[in-house]
Order: structure tokens, then C-alpha cells, then sequence
DNA sequence: AAATAAAGTGAGTAATTACTTGCAAAAATA
DNA sequence: TATTTTTGCAAGTAATTACTCACTTTATTT
């Protein structure tokens, strides 16, 4: 990986996240990157590899995030960690723009990759399992729709009050 | 409205809700509208107007499905009502196609229009409020965040069980 | 040091883009 | 019926698009 090539990426996700996958142009990509248009055909051989490159590179990071919840034992504390997943994802800029970008992606291309949340969502029914909840897996799965809710709000909604849902909702399932 | 107007506005709807505004090309719209593409902008003076004449369409429509749920005055009515919202969309393929649209272009141009759900909201508050809610407006504010969850993947999860959600959403809300 | 490979450039290209314009047909109005 | 207005078309146009190619520079290997 050299530094023109992460250049590229960086600015990609950027733009990307920002304005959408087809209405940022590969030119517009390598002025932000400060590169020649070429070289992001020579390293991703066209603008879908690029944006197969950003994801990738997102999903790494975003694995790093899922791991604290897979691994944690106390199902109060998993229910808790998911729905502060949202506020974890702020406090980073590019954590934020990954996010983004798999959103916009998801409506843009229209293909909402469910086995990448998996893991989370096990982990969720196995607490609510735990917790005594009478249908943990369907309990699983709303939290995490819920959550596709809270994002598309967090994202779109300008005076979204982030803290104030994720407070309700730790109420609600008193956690 | 001459016959070509609708059928360019109809055009539109499809390819956009589809496809996305951007990566829609006013060619495109006229083959399939069966016009020349001229007479779009004759019309509609320019692509974006064209948008936006399609989502004033819309919102048309979605204010006929709203008036139900705001006049109901059984607050257990409200609630399922607002849950059954989704099923009544697929029912109507141009009503789904309104609706797609509207998510679509909330990513695309990241704006989310948040008081077009306002009587919805406020409605559903006043149902929560009556059944003894402890946080009526909170528990308003949560369900249409969850509602914007299952949209998400009503549209994008090719596999999404919209029936078994609001089932289970309905026995957790006990209407 | 010589040879090979990889990284990087920038000008060019064909296709697509949103939009314009001049003109004809149809509809509405007088 | 005559005139004006609206509706419609087809052939443009300038700008932007993703991508290529011939070439130079830098890095790696022998």
C-alpha cells in the first residue's frame, strides 16, 4: 500500500459518503487525493474496484467495533453496547463515513448485506435469551431494524437527538 | 396534465425510485415514457423539476394513506394502523414506488423532511398518551424511527419478513 | 551497475450527459 | 375561420464522464 494509493482511498470514502457513488467522479477523486486520474485505474483498475477497496477497508473497521459486543458475557452489557454502537461511531470521523457509506451504498446499489451484522445479532439473541425475554431472536432482530431506523435518522436528520433515543431505549429495556 | 405529462411523470417514478435521481438520465425517462426528450424539459423545465413534480405526486398519495391513522379516533387503532402502514404500501406497486423514492432521495440529497411524519407523530403521541404511556411522545418518536428500520429493509433486504415484524411489533404494543 | 518491475503522469477518446433551439402540429381562443 | 398558444419533435451543443495509452520516474531485484 503506498501513500498516493491510501490517498485515493481516503478521499474516495470521502466523497463517497458524501455526495454518493455515482455522482463522484474518478477526476474529482484524484484532485482531492492529489494524484493523477490515472493511477486510481492503474492501482483499482476502475471506479467499482475503488469503491470495493473503500468498503472492504470499511468492513475491517467496523468488525474492530463488533468484536467488544461478541465477545462480552453480560447480556445487559451486550444490549448496552449495541445501542451505544451509534454514539461510539461519532466520536471517529472516518468510523462515521464507513457507516455512511454502507448506507448509501445499501440504497444505491440495493442489496442489504445481513450475514455482515450476524455475529451482533446472535450475540443479541443469546442476551435477550438470557434476560429471560420470551422471543429473544425476534427481539434480536428488531433492535438491530430499529437501528437501521436510529441510523437513517442520525445520518439524514438534521436536529436528531441521538442521545435522547439511545437513553429511551436503554430505559425501555432497562439496561 | 396532457396524456405525455403523466406518462413522463410515471416514467420517472419508476427510474428514479429504481435507479436513483442521479443515475437516471433524462434520455432514458423519455424512451420509456414513449416521448421525446425535449418535452421534459418543456414541461418540467428542468431535471430537478421533474423531481420534484414526481415527489409532490407522491406526497399526494402518502397524505391519503396518513389521513386514515390521523382521524382514527380507538388509540389501539392508531398504533396497529401506523404498524399495518407497510402493508398497505406493497400492495399498490406506484404507492411502493412513492415510498422507495422517498428514502432513495433522502440518501441521495441527505435531507430528512421530518415534518411530513408530523401528524403521524403527533397522533400516534396522543394514542400513547391514552393507553398510559409513561413517555408518549418518546414512545411516538420511537416507533417512527422503528418504522423507518423496517423500510430500510422492506426495500433493501431481499429476504425481509415484513409480516412475521409487524406481528411481533403488534404483540409487543399489545394492539 | 544493469535490468526489470512497479508507480505515477497527463493528454487524449468515445460515449453519455443535461439542456437548447428552430420549427411543425395540434388545441384553444378570438 | 383566423390567430394565438400550447404541445411536441429532432437535431443539435458544450460539458462531463470513465477509462486508455504512451511515456517518465522511482523502486526493487539480479
Amino acid at each position: 500500500m503506498t501513500d498516493k494509493q491510501l490517498k485515493i482511498l481516503q478521499a474516495a470514502l470521502e466523497l463517497f459518503a458524501q455526495n454518493g457513488f455515482s455522482s463522484t467522479s474518478t477526476g474529482k477523486i484524484a484532485k482531492k487525493a492529489g494524484v493523477s486520474e490515472g493511477l486510481i485505474f492503474r492501482h483499482f483498475k476502475n471506479k467499482e474496484g475503488l469503491l470495493e477497496a473503500v468498503l472492504m477497508l470499511g468492513e475491517e473497521k467496523i468488525k474492530t467495533l463488533f468484536a467488544d459486543i461478541v465477545f462480552e458475557t453480560e447480556p445487559k452489557q451486550v444490549v448496552k453496547k449495541v445501542l451505544e454502537l451509534g454514539l461510539k461511531i461519532i466520536s471517529n470521523e472516518e468510523d462515521a463515513n464507513f457507516w455512511k457509506l454502507q448506507y448509501k451504498i445499501k440504497w444505491e446499489i440495493e442489496k442489504y448485506n445481513e450475514h455482515k451484522m450476524e455475529p451482533v445479532e446472535h450475540a443479541l439473541s443469546q442476551a435477550f435469551s438470557n434476560l429471560g425475554y420470551e422471543s429473544p431472536k425476534l427481539e434480536a432482530k428488531l433492535l438491530l431494524i430499529t437501528f437501521d431506523g436510529i441510523a437513517t435518522r442520525f445520518f439524514l436528520q438534521e436536529n436528531f437527538d441521538l442521545n435522547k433515543t439511545v437513553d429511551f431505549l436503554n430505559l425501555k429495556y432497562k439496561v
